[in-house]
DNA sequence: CCAAAAGTGTTCAACATACACCCATGA
DNA sequence: TCATGGGTGTATGTTGAACACTTTTGG
């Protein structure tokens, strides 16, 4: 090794790198948002994205998992890189980089893992808490992306239940995308991809008629993800 | 300030966080990237991507700015965060978390003002050299992106010099995406968008006839960039 | 039997594709 | 005058948007 390239990284500052999930999460309603209490000062403890230090033997993605897995106990996520988030004032303690990641769950299926050594809740992203540093424009950016994801791949599934209908995804959508669609063009469109798969049950409960559950075809899924497939659906009148 | 929470902070392992930018540019004929000649050890001094430290007070888009002018001397361009690579072990000699920038650059009109200071040069993405450390696992992110992107947004026009003719651009979308386009249909899409200033102007030397120089509409660019466009090109039969 | 949600088909407009010929000019 | 690249129009098929009625069943 050259001295003088090693001298170049000694006379490095150096940073903290930290990472902060922002989670969505889908209740058959509403687009939620997983927030965590946290806070450097006593009497402002905010609300803030789920976040942690990346440790020195990590891979991001790693630590993105494993802080995730701390709060949810759920493993598999669907977990994306956002951005970095890097102004030297961000963090008013000391300076730290901070890695935003991206993650979808599902909100029915898993509510009961949620741990409970955080104060953890989930939110309207139509109504979030003032939150901590920039965590702020951290979600935005993610909503952002999640409608830009969502129009062009079918990414909405990993928001759902392995069972799930017709009309809960198009709520999904709709929820997404804040706007109302057109159920048949909806409908149309999405069974025209070939990636669900009917089955024979009902959901019961919700409406006297029920709805057939379908499940994705995790095959094609897999093998399509990459391709463009337009997905931003049309509205209705 | 909380005792425990500067205690936590003080706990944490630093980084060397560091940036590398993805320039491309287009010569008319083929999509280039712009390398320069770096290593570690004097027998192994490789191509890789310009790079840099961030410094203590700077943030990672101020950063990749510098870092961009301390090479070419330009300012005001196209610059988009890609990815943030932080493996442990991508940097043999330290770990170092490396934020990657995508920049979009005009080679023509600004090649003469390439710093001396770096051995700096031009090369087909086809025929690209053995790249230090992770650096071709970031170009190759890097032109999958140049190709959603610009099969969504008009955002080619940053590759060319301010006036351009319409073969010229056809050429760089051909680049781009490796197929050949149909004149005819590519140029009807192209002024469909009205983002074109057709100029009295025509190009010399190129062609016996002479292309039209256009300009693009500023305003309207500026406005639409965020609209997605579509504008993945068919192709020629 | 009725309210509430599920499910389904057709028409029309817009857009993408395929395709071929004439134009301008420098050599 | 001819070779080279520039420029344009039309016909056809596909896709997306608008729109309304029938079905099922729990209460």
């Amino acid at each position: 090794m050259r001295l003088d390239i090693l001298k170049q990284y000694q006379a490095q500052t150096k940073c903290l790198v930290a990472l902060d999930s922002i989670i969505f999460g889908f209740d058959g309603e509403e687009l939620k948002l997983l927030l965590v209490k946290r806070g450097i000062e006593d009497e402002d403890r905010t609300w803030s994205l789920m976040g942690g230090w990346v440790q020195p033997d990590e891979s991001l993605e790693g630590a993105s998992s494993r802080i995730l897995f701390e709060l949810t106990s759920l493993t598999d996520i669907y977990l994306e890189q956002l951005h970095t988030f890097g102004s030297p004032q961000r963090d008013p303690v000391e300076r730290t980089v901070s890695v935003a990641y991206f993650a979808l769950i599902n909100v029915e299926d898993y509510a009961h893992k949620l741990s409970k050594s955080y104060e953890a809740q989930w939110f309207s992203v139509q109504e979030l808490p003032k939150l901590l540093f920039d965590h702020s424009s951290m979600v935005e950016m993610a909503i952002e992306h999640l409608r830009y994801k969502a129009s062009q791949h079918p990414i909405g599934f990993e928001l759902l239940p392995e069972k799930f209908t017709i009309p809960q995804l198009q709520k999904l959508y709709e929820a997404i995308f804040g706007t109302e669609l057109d159920k048949r063009n909806f409908s149309r469109k999405l069974l025209s991809t070939n990636l669900l798969i009917k089955l024979d049950e009902k959901q019961k409960g919700y409406s006297k008629k029920g709805a057939f559950f379908y499940k994705i075809d995790e095959e094609k899924y897999k093998k399509q993800f990459n391709t463009f497939l337009n997905f931003l659906p049309g509205s209705t009148s």
